[in-house]
DNA sequence: TCTTGACCTGTTATGATATTACATACATAG
DNA sequence: CTATGTATGTAATATCATAACAGGTCAAGA
């Protein structure tokens, strides 16, 4: 691993929004997630690793089979069952989202830092960011544990308008 | 209306998991909603009605199809748009609301009251629960406006085990 | 070496969720 | 009564997701 990760594009918060040099935010996201998988023990295997990289790409989400479309033209298989599947290994692994509010997933910016995620999601460009939930999630599992509920997933989402977007309307 | 709506039922917090008068708990509801849209014109006509009462039924979730297969049994119409129709007037009239990790919906149990609500649905007995989700609501826009996000609507959910399912395992 | 078993990939088929487009009915304002 | 907006009904289709099974790879252990 050559890089050892002390660069100013990852110290940004919030990176979707912000101009960013993205071809180091995900090949960096790439980076992890191969030492991850390493350490494991998980087998990131060329079409899971390649689902990766597509949803790297670009700081928003993308439908089962967007992913499978994209996997099937290079030469994967083009039945929905291929891009569930290696999405479902990503999701596991912490490598990516799923966004419940779109029916999509998203490469995590985070892998491998043990985060509670919000995501804001810009009704616009679609860009989808992931914000840290840690105080949103915090105040649920509060009033949870006062209805006696114990709380063992959430779903902490946004729809809005992201700065960019906003500045146009 | 004759129930001046001061009674003990309502006024326990977290009803869903709680032993309660379900029979005052959904007739309240049904007549806020009758009251609700009188007042600002929107029509309460008989499937929108209907579907409302089949979502307080039960505090749970129901599918969209759901809904459709007991309209289309009392002789409304049975093509999914009919209850969809019904469904999207209830969310928007404030009368139910959408789960998104169920692709489903759940009646509102505070109609007319303006909240922020949180979900928190058990994994083994599926029941739903409206919380309180203002704090949540709160740190989640304060972490968006330090991206510069603007916040129009939220997801907030947590999956886990409700008391009463909590106590069998 | 051969076999076994775990896991990964692929395919077919089907199920579940949701929307578009268009036709008909029905209210109420003019 | 007629025009207009709104609501309902239907057919067709789009989109999202899983079940079930077949074949391939690889490493552990007989
Ligand atoms: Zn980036
Ligand atoms: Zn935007
Ligand atoms: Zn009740
Ligand atoms: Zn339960």
């Amino acid at each position: 691993m050559p890089d050892t990760h002390d660069c100013p594009g990852c110290a940004a918060p919030d990176l979707a929004f912000a101009a960013h040099d993205h071809a180091h935010c995900s090949h960096d996201a790439l980076e992890r997630a191969e030492a991850l998988t390493a350490a494991t023990g998980a087998r990131l295997t060329p079409v899971r690793r390649r689902a990766l990289e597509i949803l790297l790409e670009e700081h928003k989400a993308l439908g089962a089979y967007d992913v499978l479309a994209r996997l099937a033209a290079e030469g994967f298989g083009n039945q929905p069952p291929v891009a569930y599947r290696a999405l479902e290994f990503l999701v596991e692994q912490g490598l990516a989202h799923r966004i419940q509010r779109l029916n999509a997933f998203t490469a995590c910016v985070h892998p491998g830092e043990d985060h509670a995620p919000a995501f804001l999601i810009c009704r616009a460009c679609h860009t989808v960011a992931e914000a840290e939930a840690s105080g949103a999630r915090q105040s649920l599992e509060a009033e949870a544990a006062r209805a006696g509920f114990q709380v063992e997933r959430t779903t902490i989402e946004a729809l809005g308008l992201c700065p960019n977007c906003r500045g146009q309307a």
